[in-house]
RNA sequence: CGGGGUGUGGCGCAGUUGGUUAGCGCGCAGCGUUUGGGACGCUGAGGUCGGAGGUUCAAGUCCUCUCACCCCGACCA
């Protein structure tokens, strides 16, 4: 390809509405334009850079044993509401009505057409297992679009399925595709760390994320440096400080004129915030939920949203919480009832904490659990922190920020059972399909690969995924030897199939050495009058300093060669 | 949805207490001089100042409404 005829332009400034470094990169190489938030057009190179990705992934897909298929965007609603899913994925489902008024979505996931097609397909455990995919848009309406193609509302998934006649079977496909991810990333030169995850609202079972390390990824990961735990911080665990066992005195009430905050009360009774009790009231579909939890320990609300197994979780308001007649400020489960209460599994160890009297100014003292109260729930609701025990060993862990680049999850049955894809085992009993699923966002893989691979004047681009892999870049064309030797060179390259991009550009040897830093191709060629003399070129690989001088003769060879490589 | 911010040629920005023909840099087109890390000169093209309404003799500038985009959070994966 040549530059002068290729559709994009570089761009010398910093774009004002980027600021996440893929981003910048991105549009200052003149890769993607926005359309509209979370909406872009990729220009050629990045196209390039995207399907060299995809083909990536479609051959480890294929190794492992996948089937490409292709399934519609549009979608009967209907089919979401079979499922329940269209509550699950709430606002975040873009959906929109045909000329009849019939509601469709545009799909943000593809489970509920999979397996309708393939309870069409499959009724025999003669017919697993089975493991399909498709690489296609998706549209998901995100509250906020962002870090320019790292979080869209449209883009390109990869999506494999998995359907085996057990959880046996299912934990096989599980391992093929984590082998197969682990491939994809590597071949991609994008390390990725395997994460315990949540499913959120995909649903599920076991899940592990791909990360992506980087501190400016929007996810935080908790891992333990001494093992190999490792989990987002929406799933992580950690051994909570256990306070001293004391022997449990009576309750007594006391004054806390104006105090209501743990910080606050805890101050006043000079007692460290871990003998407190933290009342924190939420709405779970509707209804307030009495969340008690130890005053030094915040609510995990992912956890907490599992534990509830609802669809729509926030934080109470005042209003909401006196209005069911509760002490704002002095709130206690002791004494409530009426309202669900769940609490963290911190308050059943250690006694004499200090919590509300549901009382103005007043709480208690002594508080234990479960002489004084009840709850509905116990269970793990607490966010875990740097520093807290690996719940793992025991360790110290650590956190660090990673981009999800990709996602799998352990379905099981619910959507099978749902959809009605049955199969008939050896002995004619019916049983559903066990699922998997596994999926990884094209262009987030890329943007993620740019965060990477980069320096501070532009894309690094690992070989693999490089829009090209040769910089052609004479300088001087207008002196007729370079601008020969560059022509012929050029048509020698491309008559080996290699993929050349020509700066046959007039530009000053400057703007050619800056866009070739910008657009981060890994081999660059640089012909001149001064490499001529010397009958060679000369050839820099944008990940290292060092130039080497090649006879001309032998450029192809050791092209090849670096490509190899 | 809450908080903050920005909208002025393709890009980055300036534009005072309202005052004539809306500027600058980059980029773009033409000509000439240059040339191993974003050269220089001359000439030139390119603008509904996000949109609507209002105040005023006069609005890029003031008021009201509205739209879009960015950032933080909520939320979502």
């Amino acid at each position: 390809m040549r530059i002068s005829k290729l559709f994009g332009k570089t761009q010398r400034e910093m774009p004002a509405e980027a600021d996440t470094i893929s981003h910048q990169l991105l549009l200052r190489a003149g890769m993607i334009h926005q359309v509209a938030a979370g909406v872009y057009s990729y220009l050629p190179l990045a196209w390039r850079a995207l399907k060299k990705i995809e083909n990536i992934i479609r051959e480890e897909m294929d190794t492992a044993g996948g089937q490409e298929l292709m399934m519609p965007v549009l979608q009967p609603l209907e089919l979401w509401q079979e499922t329940g899913r269209d509550l699950a994925f709430g606002k975040g489902l873009f959906t929109l009505s045909d000329r009849r008024d019939r509601k469709l979505a545009l799909g943000p996931t593809h489970e509920e057409v999979i397996t309708q097609l393939v309870r069409y397909n499959v009724q025999s455990y003669r017919d697993l297992p089975l493991l399909l995919y498709q690489i296609q848009t998706k549209f998901r309406d995100e509250p906020r679009p962002r870090a320019g193609l790292i979080r869209v509302r449209e883009f390109t998934m990869k999506d494999l399925y998995s359907f085996d006649v057990d959880e046996e079977g299912l934990n096989q496909s599980y391992n093929k595709m984590l082998q197969a991810y682990h491939n994809i990333y590597s071949r991609c030169g994008l390390p990725a760390l395997l994460v315990e995850a949540d499913s959120g609202a995909i649903g599920g079972k076991d899940s592990h994320e791909f990360m992506a390390i980087t501190e400016s990824g929007e996810d935080e990961i908790i891992y333990c440096p001494d093992c190999q735990y490792t989990a987002n911080t929406d799933k992580a665990q950690s051994i909570k400080y256990k306070t001293d066992s004391e022997k449990p005195l009576p309750l007594e009430e006391v004054a806390t004129p104006g105090f209501t905050t743990i910080e606050q009360v805890s101050d006043f009774l000079k007692v460290p915030q871990s003998h407190t009790l933290k009342a924190v009231f939420y709405i779970a579909d509707g209804k307030l939920v009495f969340v008690v939890i130890r005053g030094d320990i915040e609510v995990n609300e992912v956890k907490l949203k599992n534990t509830l197994h609802c669809i729509d979780l926030r934080l109470a308001s005042e209003v909401e919480v006196i209005d069911a007649g509760i002490v704002a400020g002095s709130a206690s489960p002791i004494g409530i009832s009426g309202i669900k209460i769940v609490a963290d599994d911190s308050i059943t160890s250690g006694a004499n904490f200090i919590a509300g009297a549901n009382k103005p100014d007043t709480h208690l003292r002594n508080v234990d659990y479960p002489r004084d109260f009840k709850t509905d729930i116990v269970a793990d609701i607490a966010q875990a922190h740097a520093g807290e025990g690996c719940p793992n060993c025991g360790g110290k862990l650590s956190s660090t920020h990673g981009i999800e680049v990709g996602h799998i999850f352990k379905l099981g049955t619910f959507l099978s059972e749902k959809l009605g894809a049955f199969f008939i085992d050896p002995n004619g009993v019916s049983h559903p399909i066990v699922m998997g699923c596994y999926g990884i966002g094209l262009g987030r893989l890329l943007a993620a690969a740019i965060e990477l691979n980069h320096d501070d004047k532009g894309i690094i681009w690992p070989l693999a995924i490089a829009p090209y892999h040769i910089y052609l870049c004479p300088l001087y064309l207008e002196n007729p030897q370079v601008a020969t030797t560059a022509e012929n060179l050029f048509a020698d390259l491309k008559a080996e199939c290699l993929e050349v991009l020509f700066d046959d550009r007039q530009e000053s040897p400057g703007v050619k050495f800056n866009d070739a830093d910008l657009l981060g191709i890994p081999i660059r060629v640089i012909i001149s009058p001064r490499t001529l003399e010397k009958n060679s070129v000369e050839i820099k690989r944008r990940s290292v300093k060092e130039t080497e001088l090649v006879p001309l003769e032998e450029i192809v060879t050791r092209l090849k060669e670096l490509i190899r490589v």
